[in-house]
DNA sequence: AAATACACA
DNA sequence: GGTGTGTATTT
């Protein structure tokens, strides 16, 4: 091979071998491959995160212009920072008088809140974190338009939503198109190669970087040329095809980043890099202390020694909590070069599962996929601190009730776009004091109308039994949430499910026998014990306009006072609208997923009070 | 089912 | 550094 490997590694004279696949060989049997995965050569992952995030939906929010010094405040405190307001010397750790008096023009947002009495969430004066709620949901639709925004220019890249800002982007099939579209001599093994389609590919063309961003220095010398525009090629680095493939990729992400910009108005930095932990580390280069955004960095692999050995480790994300502490403590060091002395063995050793993790991390290797995790939450929570802890029960209703109308808002919008989506199980998380935080769960129904009620009931629910066997109650901190979101399978499969829960926690669907084409629903009926009086029939049963069958409640609670009879109908009306939403589903479409495996289990549950009257339960 | 850890604006 | 979210893992 005519690689020029030696003059690059020389200069990682001291452990040129924990750097030693920065140069791997690419032979016409990686450039055919489709899917070598994480092995794959001419990887290129980008990680693309919005500028100071929230400050800038405002400042869009509001048509106003991108130089403009805006901060978003949360009570008295800032949650974010443009960067022209930085300028100003304002970080997030400042109050907002203390913002103001650096910047007297100063733009502050305080962010959307719930009101008491409000429907929606909304801008209002006074707010007041005794009364209330923060919401964060323009900042979720903004997310996920310029998500959106990523799919469509990219219709080939994986997509993986990091966090509310970021998302991992995996160029490697659109760059490999690119490619073989640019560089069609490579598509075909040559008559002549040595070793057929494991011959290495013929020499790389020069790039120029010129418009593709920055570039990482791969040495200190460099990093000074860097700034006279000295051509690569004079410091005797020899491209690479990787290079290549990155400076592609550096092309499609400065497309992306211009249609973000242009179409909804975001500025946006972005890494590109070889694997998921390099594109996200060198996102933020130079960013920290610098005022300059708005732009990508490349990280070629032969800048990876120079680049990651100064790195303080903690920085590294995972590394910034307690395993880097521990790294930190147990070597008394601060720097991943300082780490690459200690061998896989002993760090195996001290920190077992992790090691091997670690150990590649700091050598630049992460096998971790870029998955596309379908924008779709697997939670929703809605939480508030109390600065004021509360003691009275009721006020624990309240807040409740203010968290319920939340998730019930965001469940309904994000059924606009994913209609079937059914959060399984409710959680209660509330704290006393500095005491960590306690929790209860259930089960929670499939319902077409997820209403505040429904929900609240459910909360209240769960406070009381968090609360019985406390004795002074002074809650700081409330969290309501949904989790286990998944999108309900259409088809049979669905309507089985429907069935399986309800089996589980609410009395059987009632359904006219002449409907009774389905034979999942054998068994299901013929248990009405007693029929009502014919003069209460309309208190206590109705007739369904769809199929025309009378529902009746099963099993009516003698102490029910007339509200009760009535609210438990209405649950009972909704129950059997949604039995027709599922049958709608299933007989829409075609079913798209296999069966699952998974067997229908048969466990029973006795102490439950059943159905309806569960939300009813006292005590 | 409940608690803990980690990440990020 | 505090509040509000989210995910994954451990107990």
């Amino acid at each position: 091979m005519n690689s020029p490997s030696k003059s690059a590694k020389g200069k990682g004279k001291t452990m040129s071998q924990d750097y030693d696949d920065l140069r791997p060989i690419i032979t016409y049997r990686h450039i055919l491959s489709q899917n070598l995965g994480v092995r794959d050569p001419l990887r290129v992952i980008a990680l693309c995160d919005s500028d100071a995030f929230y400050a800038a939906c405002e400042r869009v929010r509001l048509a106003l212009d991108p130089t403009v010094p805006i901060v978003v405040q949360q009570w008295e405190s800032l949650i974010a920072v443009s960067y022209p307001a930085r300028k100003y010397g304002i970080s997030r750790m400042d109050k907002i008088k203390d913002a103001k008096k650096k910047c007297p023009n100063l733009v502050a947002v305080h962010v959307a809140t719930y009101k008491e009495g409000e429907k929606e969430p909304g801008y209002w004066d006074n707010v007041d974190t005794r009364t209330h709620k923060v919401s964060l949901d323009l900042y979720r639709r903004e997310s996920s338009k310029i998500i959106n925004v990523f799919k469509q220019t990219l219709p080939n890249g994986e997509i993986e939503k990091a966090s509310i800002d970021e998302a991992f982007i995996d160029l490697t099939r659109p760059v490999r198109e690119k490619l073989l579209e640019r560089y069609p001599h490579l598509a075909t093994v040559p008559e002549d190669a040595p070793d057929g389609a494991d011959s290495p590919l013929p020499p790389p063309p020069l790039i120029n970087w010129d418009q593709l961003g920055v570039l990482i220095p791969l040495t200190p010398q460099d990093e000074v040329s860097a700034q006279d525009e000295l051509s690569n090629v004079e410091s005797g680095y020899s491209t690479t095809w990787h290079d290549v493939a990155l400076s592609i990729g550096a092309e499609l992400m400065a497309q992306v980043r211009e249609e973000v910009s242009k179409q909804l108005g975001y500025t946006t930095s972005a890494g590109i890099a070889r694997n998921k932990f390099l594109a996200k580390l060198c996102a933020s280069y130079k960013k920290p202390n610098s005022q300059v955004i708005d732009r990508q960095s490349i990280l070629r692999n032969d800048a990876i020694p120079y680049y990651l050995r100064p790195m303080p480790f903690q920085k590294i994300r995972f590394l910034g909590g307690k395993l880097g502490d521990a790294l930190a403590k147990e070597y008394d060091v601060l720097i991943v070069g300082d780490l690459l002395t200690i061998s896989l063995d002993e760090m195996q050793h001290k920190f077992g599962e992790n090691a091997l993790w670690v150990y590649e991390l700091l050598r630049g290797i992460d096998r971790n996929e870029v998955k596309e995790k379908s924008t779709l939450f697997k939670s929703m929570l809605a939480s508030k601190n109390l600065p004021k802890p509360i003691t009275d029960p009721a006020d624990g209703q309240h807040w409740i009730r203010v968290l319920a109308a939340e998730l019930a808002l965001r469940l309904k919008d994000a059924r606009e776009e994913v209609p079937t989506l059914w959060p399984k199980t409710i959680v209660l998380h509330a704290r006393k004091g500095y005491e960590t935080s306690r929790s209860k769960q259930a089960a929670f129904p499939f319902t077409k109308n997820v209403t505040v009620d429904v929900i609240a009931l459910a909360g209240n629910k769960l406070w009381k039994e968090l609360m019985k066997d406390v004795t002074s109650i002074n809650i700081t901190s409330v969290q309501l949430a949904f989790t286990g979101i998944e999108a309900a399978e259409t088809g049979q499969q669905m309507i089985h499910g429907f069935f399986k829960t309800r089996d589980a926690q609410h009395p059987p669907l009632k359904r006219p026998r002449s409907n009774s084409d389905d034979p999942l629903d054998k068994g299901v009926e013929s248990e009405t014990p007693n029929p009502p009086e014919r003069q209460e029939l309309s208190l206590t049963s109705f007739v369904c306009e769809r199929c025309h069958s009378r529902i009746a409640l099963g099993d009516v609670r003698a102490e029910w006072n007339e509200e009760q009879r009535a609210s438990a109908l209405a649950m009972l009306r909704q129950e059997h609208e949604d039995f027709h939403f599922a049958q709608d589903l299933a007989g829409a479409s075609h079913p798209i997923k296999p069966r699952s495996s998974k067997p229908v289990s048969t466990r029973s549950r006795e102490p439950e009070p059943k159905g309806i009257t569960k939300f009813f339960s006292k005590k």
